[in-house]
This record gives structure tokens, C-alpha cells and sequence, in this order.
DNA sequence: TCCGTTTGTCTACGTTTGTAGACTCACTAT
DNA sequence: ATAGTGAGTCTACAAACGTAGACAAACGGA
């Protein structure tokens, strides 16, 4: 029943990305939308579409004889998902490796320390509240 | 000429799991540990370090008639890769935004919050110094 | 010298992923 | 009715992946 582990491929994020950028949307939006930024075909996406309902990561509805697709994982859900895998398999669990990797190779930006601040005051908060 | 964009498959991760622990080692040894904690055969473990070895992931020396494979990207140039490939695809490239998302599904250890104060501080230095 | 073992290479096969053509049904303007 | 169009479904197919058996050359004892 639960549609938990949804895992999706690089192809498919494209297709949520689209989603979820611009909730229900018919196959025909899609398609168009897809079409000019991906270069894919009308049955690429539609291909797709069928394959992330089946896996449950979106949902139809039948208005007369259009179908109109809505996202049923939000973005955050995936993204997590895909970051505690990575955090795992790469940085055994440790987000501080993560990031110090991170930062080892790129400078952060003003904006991004600020936030990042920002983000970790929060979390002490809330964790120790 | 650059071995740089190099992407590694769930299964590759564990082969160099594997090498990164300990380096030079042979193909029996890599193949008897990997049967250990992956439940390979020989012959998947084999597999893998060729095609491995065919994208310059690992190098090989061949002492008498035993192989010898060591890795040729460190660990952390690999967690790089997939760590920005997952920031853009995911996070539209804010790392303050992965972040946010973790802390918001789960608290992180007083530990860990040390950690990437200790960090974001010594990116701050590096950064404007 | 003959055989079992070790080590390396090739081939294989089912599944997933990216990508797309073909077919079909319904609807509409002539 | 009739042909063209829009929409949905099916089938296809090559490349990538996970997994592994088969075969051959070399090695070490009996």
C-alpha cells in the first residue's frame, strides 16, 4: 500500500520537475512542455507518465477523454529520499562529511553561509526544545 | 585524456567501498570479501572491477600472473560527483535548501551540529581570507 | 606427468532506463 | 459518411546494470 520507496530516474525527475512546477496538467501540456525543453518525443513522455503512475509517484484523473496527471510524491519527499541514499552510500551518514566535502571544493556564497546559519540555529531549536 | 565525469552504479560503489578501505589488493581477496558482505559470486565481483577498470575507475598491475587493482578516484572525488549531480537535479543547486530539507525530517545530533558549525566557520575563513 | 585448483576472460541473460514508432478510438468540420 | 486530428495505449529496442556460469591458461602437488 504505502508508496514509500519511490525511487525515480533522471528522466523521470524531469517529468516531476515539470509537474511540479505547475500542478494538474494534461498529457498535451506535458508533452508540449517536455518537448521543447527535454527534445523528447510525445511518447517519450507519455511513456514516462505511465511508467511514474504505475510506480505511483503520480496520479490520473479522467475528465471526459483527457487525462490530467497530478504529482502524488512531492519534491521534498524525493529529494530526501535521494539525499539519504546518497548520505549513506557515500558519506556513510555523516551530512558534516557531506558538506565539508562540499566546501572543500567550492567556496559557499555569503547568501549560502547566511542561510545555512540560519538553518542550523533552527535545528538546535527544534531539537532541543 | 580526463577520467573526470565519472559515474559509478550501486554496485560499483560497494566494489570500491571495498578498494578505498584497503588499497592494493587482489582480484581473490576483493572477490572473497565482496562474497562476504554482498553475497557475489566470484564471477559478478570480476565483472564489476573490468568494467571499472574500463572507465578508469580502478587501475590495474599485473604482478606475475595475479592482478592487483587499485582505485584511481578517491572516495571523495566520487562523492563529489554524485553529490553535485543530486544538488542540481534536486535542490536546483542550493546546498542550504538540502540542508533545510534534511533537518526538517530529522534532528540531527548535537554532534553532527558541532561539526558543521566547525565547518561553515572554517568556510567562512577560506572563503574571504 | 596428470589432476585439481587458482586466476583471468568471455558470454549470457533478465531487468531497468531512455527513447520512440505504430495503432486505435473518438470527435469534428466538410 | 468521411477524413483528419487529438489523445491514449502497446510494442519495440538499444544501452546500461546486476548477476553469474563456462572456459582456458597457469600452478602446485601427488
Amino acid at each position: 500500500m504505502e508508496k514509500e520507496n519511490i525511487a525515480l530516474t533522471d528522466a523521470e525527475w524531469s517529468v516531476m520537475e515539470c509537474l511540479w512546477t505547475h500542478a494538474p496538467r494534461t498529457g498535451r501540456e506535458l508533452t508540449e512542455e517536455l518537448g521543447k525543453t527535454c527534445g523528447w518525443s510525445r511518447s517519450t513522455t507519455l511513456t514516462l507518465l505511465s511508467r511514474l503512475e504505475a510506480k505511483g509517484a503520480v496520479g490520473t484523473e479522467s475528465d471526459g477523454r483527457v487525462k490530467t496527471f497530478v504529482p502524488r510524491v512531492s519534491r521534498e519527499e524525493a529529494a530526501l529520499r535521494e539525499t539519504e541514499d546518497l548520505l549513506t552510500r557515500a558519506y556513510r551518514g555523516s551530512l558534516s562529511l557531506m558538506v565539508s566535502t562540499l566546501t572543500k571544493k567550492q567556496a559557499l556564497s555569503r547568501e549560502e553561509l547566511e542561510e545555512l546559519y540560519a538553518i542550523l540555529k533552527k535545528a538546535e531549536e527544534d531539537g532541543h526544545a
